[in-house]
DNA sequence: AGTGAATATACGATTTTTCGTATATTTATT
DNA sequence: AATAAATATACGAAAAATCGTATATTCACT
């Protein structure tokens, strides 16, 4: 288990794929594989390829529900990536725009279970 | 002239020489090439063509004075990818301590005119 | 057991990025 | 004018990243 550096976190960012993908889940908390591939017009393997990366990164975790796995930022990074992060997004939305509409309008989105209560 | 897009300038930050030029740059207000030759130990142009990259996708500024060519982070940025910079640069000195150690080594560096007064 | 949906992975091909080397340009100095 | 230092650029080679396609895996449902 090794530190992040900012040189592989920043490699990461630096694809359509993956920073577009980053930015819509730190968006909506938690997305699924299929929800990204309607959201962001790709193949499922290229999508599902990209967030391997990001899991193995660090970036992203993981937690499986039923057939789909739900991808979230990795609240263990460090705080000054979180931070780059939260202001990417924030200052950015024109950037994923089209897909946040794209996923908005998508039919037949999973339902996730009550986290609890 | 158009508006710095995140995922170009995550590009720019994906590469070693790019990113630590960047941190050195921003640590230290301005360098010229041949300071930044010797801090990262790597040829002049493999440095001089990262410091082009960087300046045509507008992330550093160059003011050429005498012989030398003096880059520093552009301050037309958008605050949000300023803030990214100095976050990284704080947060993760020892990515580039050794580097800074060696340009404060450096000796015969250039003497930069007064700014002012 | 069989089918279908969601996801992951393997592999060769293609594209993109980076690099070393040589050379051009500019400025200061002799 | 000739030389030297600092910097920039050109170009083919090498390395790295990405991709499409095929296929494997897992789980729910019948």
């Amino acid at each position: 288990m090794e530190q992040l550096n900012p040189l592989q976190f920043y490699k990461c960012l630096a694809d359509d794929t993956r920073l577009k993908a980053m930015l819509l889940i730190s968006h909506e908390q938690e997305l699924c594989v299929c929800e990204l591939v309607a959201a962001l017009e790709l193949s499922q393997p290229k999508v599902s390829r990209h967030l391997a990366q990001l899991r193995q990164c660090g970036l992203l975790s993981d937690r499986k529900q039923n057939q789909w796995v739900y991808y979230s930022i990795n609240k263990a990074l460090p705080e000054w990536s979180l931070s780059v992060i939260t202001q990417t997004r924030n200052e950015n939305s024109s950037f994923y725009n089209d897909d946040l509409n794209r996923l908005n309008a998508m039919g037949n989105r999973p339902e996730r279970a009550a986290s609890c209560c």
